[in-house]
RNA sequence: GCCGCGUUCGUCUAGGGGUCUAGGACGCCGGCCUUUCACGCCGGUAACACGGGUUCAAAUCCCGUACGCGGUACCA
């Protein structure tokens, strides 16, 4: 089965907005980018807003900003607009209806009347189906004769249109990533196509809008499998040729099982791309964590940027078999990618988380910060909150510290050291390190005996980047004030 | 229950009949470096779900079983 368009490619992503962009709906996108431009082609859009009980609406704005922020472009969307506009199925409506006239009027759909709790008593039992066996036990344009039809549709009544399954046969398709799947049709249900709030579903809206909106390539999560039987036989009915059709595998949680939201964040994984966002995340260390997690290029290389990704993807490399999500690995990938980072642009990132926490510093003092801390971060949100000191004296002495590195001599030696701290010239790494290690010789201890106290009593930690790095960047005023501030909390 | 899809180290994966005494990465463990914690470097632990075929030969092909996941809505 080929597209008919031969040449150009074009892909689709639609989420429905029924809530913020889901790690997982990003990967998904992702993939339809990847594909997308690695071919050449154009990726669109389209927002699947057909349920209007769960629609939320600030969701489509937070996957536009969540896509924009995870650097994948798109050509049309909802507000870019593009040839095949709108790219919101509300605002499509008037198609489904003619489609649906167009299904009707040649036999592959029918009028239903059954109430929905009607459909749950007949599926109580388990062994119901709405199929061609089904459909004659249950109230609509086969059981209610002509007359009756006419009387309802005419008097008002609410109905939906279902599509008319056929009776006996296999449904086959082809699926890049899992080759040849069928399914017997009978085993399939009579879909409802149209709601009886004139709302298309799923099934009607995507194959309609994938087919007017010339789309090559249905790329989409493994949940969707499933239901492309059903898909397959609405283009049939259409007349249409299917697009081709490629299912990723599921990412699951770390203890199996989907990511959900509350599976995923029992376990301390967020969920939703603004999280990663807000907990300052590289967006490219998503994106490649993401990318390898069901797909690899066949080399191995692991660090990617989105260009290298887009050179190296293609779709008979993505695994057919779910992937466990790990935030480890995510946390190594963005440790990789922070590190690529040129000094300004990890400057940028810093500052902004920085901001974030509100607190205010220069870009020469957070410079000097970070040459001190490039090679151990591993997150840009972490400076502010495991390296506060650099931007405010410790509000507390790590006790365990405490109780292994403070010495009975540790107040002598540190106000000993303060003493001097006064008088250095220049305050440098060189010095103060020369200082310290003087000191210990005139009082005749090892140079740790003062090194880990002034540590803790500078940094209210025991551990950190080079000690005499961190005191030249803190400056004089700070170090004196706090080594004297430790002696007086601490004592002895 | 029924339908579909999957199954290589704890995790992500390479491999697609002989080159597999199964390779890489994350994690974990040890060592080196070091004032600490990291980084870095060196080393280690650890896997072909099971059972039948096919074949001279199977992690690789076929069948079955088990297990996992998904679907089974007037949700997407």
């Amino acid at each position: 089965m080929r597209a008919p368009h031969d040449g150009l490619v074009r892909v689709r992503f639609a989420p429905s907005p029924t809530g913020y962009l889901h790690i997982g709906g990003l990967r998904t996108a992702l993939y339809c980018y990847l594909f997308a431009r690695s071919r050449g082609g154009q990726l669109v859009l389209r927002i699947e807003d057909t349920d209007r009980s769960r629609f939320l609406s600030d969701a489509e704005e937070d996957v536009v900003a969540s896509l924009a922020w995870a650097g994948l472009s798109v050509d049309e969307s909802p507000v870019k607009a593009g040839p095949f506009a709108p790219y919101r199925q509300s605002e499509r409506t008037n198609q489904y209806l003619r489609h649906t006239v167009r299904l009707l009027h040649r036999g592959h759909a029918y009028y239903a009347f059954d109430t929905p709790e009607e459909l749950d008593a007949m599926r109580k039992d388990g062994t119901f189906t709405y199929n061609a066996a089904g459909r004659i036990h249950m109230t609509n344009e086969f059981t209610l004769g002509s007359k009756e039809l006419g009387r309802r549709l005419t008097s008002g009544e609410p109905y939906v249109v279902r599509l008319k399954t056929p009776e006996d046969r296999m449904v086959r398709f082809h699926d890049i990533i899992r080759g040849e799947v069928s399914v017997e049709a009978s085993t399939l249900d009579d879909q409802v196509l149209l709601k009886s709030d004139g709302m298309p579903t799923y099934h009607l809206a995507n194959v309609v809008d994938d087919h007017l909106m010339n789309i090559t390539h249905v790329i989409r999560g493994e949940e969707w499998l499933p239901s492309t039987p059903k898909h397959i036989l609405l283009y049939e009915a259409f007349g249409w040729e299917p697009p081709n059709m490629a299912h990723l595998p599921l990412i699951m949680s770390p203890t199996g099982g989907k990511l959900s939201k509350r599976n995923a964040e029992k376990q301390g994984i967020p969920v939703l791309v603004r999280a990663y966002r807000d907990l300052g995340f590289e967006p490219e260390a998503v994106i490649n964590f993401l990318a390898l997690l069901g797909w690899n290029p066949g080399t191995e290389e692991e660090v990617f940027g989105l260009a290298d990704l887009v050179d190296a993807f293609t779709l008979d490399r993505v695994g057919a078999s779910g992937a466990q999500f790990s935030l480890d690995k995510l946390r190594w990938f963005n440790q990789q990618h922070l590190r690529r980072l040129a000094a300004e642009d990890l400057l940028a990132r810093v500052r902004s988380s920085i901001h974030a926490h509100g607190i205010t510093v220069s870009d020469a003092y957070l410079m000097r910060v970070l040459d001190l801390l490039r090679e151990r971060i591993v997150l840009a949100g972490s400076v502010a909150t495991e390296y506060g000191y650099f931007f405010a004296d410790p509000s507390a002495y790590d006790e365990k510290g405490v109780r292994k590195r403070w010495k009975d001599d540790s107040a002598g030696l540190l106000t000993a050291y303060a003493d001097r701290l006064e008088l250095l010239d220049p305050f440098d790494e060189e010095a103060l390190e020369s200082a310290l290690r003087t000191l210990a010789g005139e009082q005749e201890v090892g140079a740790g005996r003062i090194i880990h106290p002034v540590r803790l009593a500078t940094s209210g930690s025991t551990f950190g980047p080079s000690l005499f790095g961190m005191l030249a960047v803190l400056g004089r005023d700070v170090c004196v004030r706090r080594l004297q501030r430790a002696v007086q909390v601490l004592g002895r």
